[in-house]
DNA sequence: TAGATTGTTAATCGATTAACAATC
DNA sequence: TAGATTGTTAATCGATTAACAATC
């Protein structure tokens, strides 16, 4: 496990190299897949797959697949035995440290709306090792009525909750106009990683991630892959 | 208008060039960010924007919002004007019509559990001209409610209802198992843009579009990138 | 050993950034 | 005209692909 072999002209480096490396994010992405994959394999009792077969089930390249592994050798140790393949239990506990949901990864829901209810209810969810531990909702109305077995709790209440549940991570499922501030609540309160569905720019201090997930953004690039002619369709 | 500048040597070029030549799908997923922010602005009835207040308003920086831009400028002219900036309303339209959502566009909804539901609910799909305009089950014990308004349709009559309205997208919210049948059905009634929220590598026709959307995938990255240290919080 | 498949290196491809002449 | 900001070109950066020596 060298500790040095991306900058080797520079003095002070990090001391501690583990996964401060720079991984691509299009990498980050895939290993979800990857992992998906395995679990589905697993279940039907395969032992050892190939970059190849990895291939077939997911669409992404064997070398992909190959080169994105990779990153994570220096700290991870090699996995695959060539000739052979990877074994897949093994390489889906391995990709599932890697994304720290070896265990359970607890979820704050900020916004019990209808989107943020079907987050809640998403299958697959705990297969993953997430689970949404508390739901917040500033709206009275909400509050105090159960959503799939837990109570929605009033927003003030977040840090008090999270106090006890500790979770890291929190769902931003609320209007754009409420955002900021709830995310400014949220990191206040020891939330390091927030997904993001409201259309709007967070600002969060740098050792905070976020992610947008935007359903317009998705509709748009495909709509614009519609032809312009084709309107009357053929049939 | 040129038609030949980008394949000068090219002898037998597509006639038609009209949104074939190769926009980066980066791009086209920041134009929606750029249409978000132009209704905003024009809201707030701002006439002309540069695009170094662009970058204020979006965080993506003013070279790269005019270097995407150009990308339609073979085939929507010019737009801005040096030393001024950009008409806000007139860039908002530009935009719209490029993603095709100038003109309402319909969209089915395919599985109308509870994701499902929160999608048809997700607020600024009319302001931004999709409209879903029918949802479908294969669910008995759903179909023939009601869900904002509409009737839920069973699944088996699709085909008779698009060849009625037509819709050339749909939104895939089924299970993993379902969704590949469910997929081949819509793509043969004249679906030509799919959004799947199913775990699963769809198989369809070359001229069909798919993109997946996985909260899983969103979670996971942002898990990544919470520390290994940091579980007791610094409080 | 021979066959298969790995991990890694180098080549390719594509997207982002920076800089600037053109122009309102 | 002087100042501002564009559209575009060239340089940089980063990710993907292909190829292959290493090795089970």
């Amino acid at each position: 496990m060298s500790d040095s072999d991306t900058a080797p002209g520079t003095p002070a480096e990090k001391t501690n190299p583990a996964l401060t490396a720079k991984v691509p994010v299009p990498t980050l992405e895939r290993l979800t897949t990857y992992l998906r994959c395995l679990i589905d394999l697993g279940v039907s009792d395969v032992e050892t797959v190939s970059s190849s077969q990895i291939e077939e089930h997911t669409g992404i390249s064997a070398a992909q697949f190959r080169k994105d592994l990779s990153y994570f050798y220096p700290y991870f140790g090699e996995f695959g035995k060539p000739g052979v393949g990877y074994n897949v239990r093994e390489l889906e506990a391995w990709i599932a440290r890697i994304l720290h949901i070896h265990k359970l990864q607890p979820i704050l829901l900020i916004g019990a709306g209808n989107l943020g209810s079907a987050l809640v209810g998403y299958p697959g969810l705990k297969e993953h090792k997430f689970q949404i531990v508390a739901a917040f909702d500033s709206d009275a109305a909400k509050v105090g009525k159960r959503l799939w077995g837990m109570d929605i709790v009033d927003f003030k209440r977040l840090g008090e909750v999270n106090q006890v549940v500790g979770a890291r991570m929190a769902i931003l499922a609320v209007p754009a106009n409420a955002a900021q501030s709830a995310a400014d609540a949220a990191v206040e309160h020891g939330i390091r990683a927030i997904l993001n569905f409201a259309p709007v720019l967070l600002k969060v201090p740098r050792d905070v991630v976020v992610r947008n997930v935007s359903f317009l953004q998705e509709l748009a690039v495909l709509s614009y892959h519609l032809t312009e002619s084709g309107r009357s369709n053929g049939k």
